[in-house]
DNA sequence: CAAGCACATTCCTTGACAGGCATATGCCGT
DNA sequence: ACGGCATATGCCTGTCAAGGAATGTGCTTG
């Protein structure tokens, strides 16, 4: 069964289980204590998000670490694609015609 | 009431909605006829959407030009920014890898 | 002012999901 | 094999969101 990614990220414990993996592979244990989140329910994210691709199990012994697994956004990622292209021709439509194949990391703030 | 990008996105609907208006501005009609949808649930997934900050719309006597907003995605991508930095550098990893004849770490379960 | 069109809002029902709780499963040391 | 630790799974309940149907609101034209 797998999710879609969209609906793994609609929930916002699974993002900040995901903010928690950028920092490196946590074992579940961890997890609970660093979000406060009853261990049951943390495993059941984990199974969403495992199921939408974006975590990897790492068995050591009881313990079972998780890992980002970044290439599962990527359908998000390419999703997102033509409405970043959209927002950024809108913010410089003047240099529209410039060679720069990548949008700059920060752009205009508002 | 502003709702939040990632629920907004999380319903197929209002993804299409909003693949149909990158093409362009439409009224409620067309959206309604393009998507197959009943016309009251087409008008909830808008308010939706412009809870979210993703459509604007233009008043045009009695009919509403719904168009995308595509500056109301930056939030997600600014969310997914740093992920998209991991998967660009776990994916050179493993292509460097691919063609090496041994395999040190197997990240992809079974 | 009445009627009609385009759209929004409300009510209702149904289904999915998160959280809390209890329990099952797997691994380890003794 | 037994007990204990780490994690997963199943059950229950409250909540919330989507879809359908009916109705309300605003603009327009005659």
């Amino acid at each position: 069964m797998p999710t879609d990614v969209f609906e793994a990220l609609a929930d916002p414990t699974r993002r900040r289980i995901l903010d928690v993996l950028r920092a490196g592979e946590r074992p579940v244990g961890e997890l609970v204590a660093l979000l406060g989140v009853a261990q049951p329910n943390v495993s059941k994210h984990l199974r969403t998000l495992d199921a939408a691709a974006l975590v990897r199990v790492r068995v050591d012994g009881p313990r079972r670490h998780y890992a980002l697994d970044p290439a599962g956004m990527r359908p998000l990622d390419a999703w997102l694609a033509p409405y970043r292209e959209a927002w950024a021709d809108r913010l410089d439509a003047l240099e529209r015609h410039l060679d720069s194949p990548d949008a700059p990391s920060t752009p205009t703030e508002e």
